[in-house]
DNA sequence: GACAAACTGAACGCAGCCGTTCAATTAAAC
DNA sequence: GTTTAATTGAACGGCTGCGTTCAGTTTGTC
């Protein structure tokens, strides 16, 4: 087999017009979902005739799934966790707090969750990259945060990937529900619902004396 | 005016037809989005000429607020809790999170979320119809057992709904997020997931002795 | 420079679906 | 029995959109 066959005669592919057409997909289609997204539409915004898509993707869905490969792929990046840092650990706690949820509850990132679990109904393998991108690598990011501030004496944590949960679900709460569903924000409460779950891990996880 | 105009000649329209068109174009919408379902399967599923469903309901929009309206009434009456049961508290919070799972997680609600959720980008009033008929209610009816709770000394809890979101979403915790998305079932880690929110809310609001 | 393949613009076939119209039938109210 | 209106089945117009085809142009590789 030639070496992943990437040298033949002729024009390359574009991948400058590839990834505008990707960027184009990505606008459509979790603005307004796959069935409302046009090809015509999605070739049109991206500057390319509409045969260069079918050229670069073959059909509708391989161009969906690529736009989510990309969404994907730019979530990955966001989940690291300083695990050096000076501050106390209550502290570090409402900052990490604080961070998921402004990344979450970005209009974006709400729309983008609604969309791929609409279409995680009729194909599984949409949610299951979203997940492994996305929630899966906080959590874990979060529980590696947990099992080191346990070996360091300044948590006393038994499960750290429960705890991990636990506490990203009390920083969510109800506001996640709201924004999904179209409620207007309330930072005030956003922030309220934080703090109140740092006191409560804290309380449940602090090191005994 | 005539009470609310019932009474005219001629023949009136079959309430029963009208209820088979609803629960048919229920199932479509919820199983595959509003977009993706036809009034014609529709009116076929409920053994109905299509211009029948346009004469109850004028168009499809309104026919999908129908079946919302409809599934709403469905859970409305889902969020009553016994505020004088002679078990102790620690047993009645895990009964509650128990149930509060069983009902969130089965399948038909959590595919139901997802098309809500979805159509609250286009339509926002869907979905505070949905939080008004679902998640607020429930919040209410919890929230209001634990300041009863509290009136009666078994527990202390000075922000009582705040608390209620803390409880149900650590009972959510990621398995709320790895249903949405599709991720297999895992009953084990639910039951646990809701026996350590039941720890830790009891460390938090147990009274002071 | 020759060749191969990507790109374009336009047109096409095909399918699905919304919402309407119409004549004929059925069923309830008076 | 008469009247009023719901129901039906079929057909239609119009639109949108996927995916293909084709001739012609551009842009790379050999």
């Amino acid at each position: 087999m030639a070496e992943t066959a990437t040298k033949r005669a002729g024009r390359p592919l574009d991948t400058a017009k590839r990834d505008a057409i990707v960027a184009a997909a990505s606008d459509a289609f979790f603005e307004l979902g796959f069935a409302a997204s046009s090809i015509e539409k999605i070739a049109a915004d991206a500057g390319v005739s509409k045969v260069t898509v079918y050229n670069h993707f073959g059909d509708k869905s391989a161009l969906f799934s690529a736009a989510v490969e990309r969404e994907c792929e730019k979530m990955r990046g966001h989940f690291s966790i300083d695990m050096s840092s000076s501050a106390n650990v209550r502290d570090r706690l409402l900052t990490i707090g604080q961070s998921m949820h402004a990344f979450l509850s970005r209009p974006e990132m709400v729309q983008f969750e609604r969309r791929i679990a609409a279409e995680t109904a009729d194909e599984p393998q949409i949610g299951l990259a979203f997940l492994n991108a996305g929630p899966r690598r906080m959590r874990a990011a979060f529980s590696a945060f947990l099992a080191h501030a346990d070996t360091t004496g300044e948590l006393s944590v038994p499960d750290p990937d429960l705890a991990a949960e636990q506490f990203a679900s009390m920083c969510k709460g109800f506001g996640d529900l709201e924004r999904r569903f179209g409620a207007p924000p309330d930072p005030d409460r956003d922030a309220l619902r934080i703090e109140r779950a740092v006191d409560l891990f804290m309380q449940a996880y602090a090191p005994a004396k």
